[in-house]
DNA sequence: CTGAGTGCAAATTATTTGCATCTAC
DNA sequence: GTAGATGCAAATAATTTGCACTCAG
């Protein structure tokens, strides 16, 4: 329903200038998924990426995909991440800062977050383990408002868990 | 060389339990890989696993040891993690809490670390958002004290990321 | 004895790669 | 015209599973 996140134009001209700066060609299957990987709502599979590329391009193979993924991961516009049990997503990485994750056991949405008291909070507790943190993985898994049932008495038991539902 | 994990003898009572309770049997097999599991340092790879497993018992299949690791997993004793870009691991849960985890990306060096301030942060963001909170799972990566090189003026780039040391 | 457990090899799943062909520049 | 791109199929890598055989209880 609500567009997530805007289908900037800024990434296509991007993923131009990585191209023309390594000397690569821009091609219609690469149009094709970057089309594609725009349009999504931020966290695409490389199943529903391929079908949504097809839709427009039917000429598109899944190797072509994986390349342009990974063509687009060096070039800084999408980054690959691995959630609990679902295949790895590919996420829009729109110049946008680092940020977490909430996963919603049920339906499968993705919400990002940041907050820098959590993140203060990481340095330091590395710190005083002596590492010197480079980086870093957080996602919170749980219900969202939607799927939540409405009951007020829950258990915080390991329940929850439904097998999540795929949306293609 | 310091014993990160005390190779309690609860674990070994805890599988013949749950092993009773569900009219399992113990084999051979089985008690060689959960040896070796629990002389682990805590984090141990299936591949690991097997070569440990395999020097108290030559005759011990991977079919077997990924078999036993889902058994030790559904009995509550074992509990599979998916660090960065190494292999699953799987990590001796002794009835211990939940828990974080600080990697090494130079050495691979796990440590562990549970915060409660940052949990409770966890639950505030989750809940300013819509999300009841089931689960988790967080990971620093970084340099640890011994990887970490005594430069004073490190720039905080992207550079730090070496490819991990294997140990076997 | 008998059902659970095991080894092996084949099957799956996710992803990468070699190669002949094609095409953007 | 040529280097880079693509499709296909074969190759990997990690893990699971079917099946005949073995063994613990």
């Amino acid at each position: 329903m609500r567009p997530r996140v805007a289908p900037s134009p800024d990434l296509s001209s991007s993923l131009s200038a990585c191209i023309a700066r390594r000397g690569l060609k821009s091609t219609r299957q690469r149009q094709a998924i970057l089309g594609a990987f725009l349009a999504s709502s931020g966290h695409v599979t490389v199943v529903d990426l391929l079908a949504r590329a097809r839709a427009a391009d039917p000429g598109v193979s899944p190797a072509t995909v994986y390349r342009t993924l990974r063509l687009l991961a060096e070039c800084g516009l999408a980054k690959p991440q691995r959630f609990h049990g679902s295949p790895t997503m590919y996420e829009i990485v729109a110049g946008r800062e680092h940020h977490d994750h909430l996963v919603c056991t049920r339906c499968g949405r993705v919400v990002e977050f940041e907050d820098a008291r959590i993140e203060r909070l990481q340095t330091a507790v590395a710190r005083a383990r002596g590492f010197t943190v480079t980086s870093h993985r957080m996602e919170l898994y749980g219900l969202c408002r939607l799927c939540r049932p409405a009951r007020p008495g829950r258990k915080a038991g390991s329940a929850g868990r439904r097998s999540r539902a795929k949306r293609r």
